[in-house]
DNA sequence: ATTGCAAATGCGAATCATACGCATTTGCAA
DNA sequence: TTGCAAATGCGTATGATTCGCATTTGCAAT
């Protein structure tokens, strides 16, 4: 786990470092309920208003992203990795796969934009999925 | 406005004509409340019920398509043009601006999957809110 | 035109994700 | 060890979206 997590003015706690864990497991984009139930707090519960909240304070400080996905109605949110992460999406089965490199040229530039990221997402049907039709 | 419109074995109906009005006029994705006061339903009122039930419709039948643009919470709504479109939003206040043409090359391909369409939106801060940094 | 009926809408209430409020608890600096 | 600001537990509020049902309406058949 990072050491300089917990020195940016804000206190370490179990709850947080619980949310940390589960999320820097992922290999995929997380929901708030999934972080909640999947995280290990010694026994005791974990709230999911608490999730939210960590959750909020991790992407204010840059430490999570927070999108919604294609089709979804429920944010997920991913340790946010220097280096960005885009994500393929089977619109029947809804199960979602990373995808290994951008396929975003570096080039792109706007007039009168200063941009600081992007998100990409490719839809269409997985394997399964497609066999079924 | 598409002649075919009304012949894919659904009922054309005033509150149909409206959302599909307001839709075709619009520059940007509109959110299902953005619809509901914009149409002009020659007087009457339009429910907003109604209006997430067309945009579903719609959805359904491929003439529109929704997602949920960086960072928000609602659902947004635009015609579905076959040439794609991508955004750009600025985080700060949240306004958005369409791309002109796809910066994505056409040769992306993945094992696997059948790719039936992208996703690309870029983020950042539009001139004003970058001034006032 | 009129009729009949399935489909669509008006309207309100339900649901689900997310935010908020406040009393209690807990890190951590002094 | 103590004090206090910050964080959490826990419940409730909010806002977007969906559902249910009685009424209305488009349209095919008469």
């Amino acid at each position: 786990m990072r050491s300089d997590l917990w020195q940016n003015g804000f206190k370490k706690t179990k709850q947080r470092e619980a949310v940390f864990a589960v999320l820097s497991n992922a290999d995929k984009p997380l929901t708030a309920m999934e972080i909640c139930t999947g995280a290990e707090m010694c026994g005791k519960g974990l709230w999911l208003s608490t999730v939210y909240r960590v959750l909020d304070l991790f992407v204010q400080k840059g430490i999570a992203q927070r999108n919604v996905l294609a089709g979804g109605d429920v944010a997920t949110y991913e340790i946010n990795k220097n280096e960005h992460r885009h994500y393929v999406v089977c619109t029947a089965c809804r199960k979602v796969f990373a995808l290994e490199k951008c396929p975003l040229p570096k080039t792109v530039h706007l007039e009168n934009f200063c941009i600081t990221g992007h998100r990409l997402e490719i839809y269409g049907y997985c394997e399964g999925c497609y066999a079924k039709k």
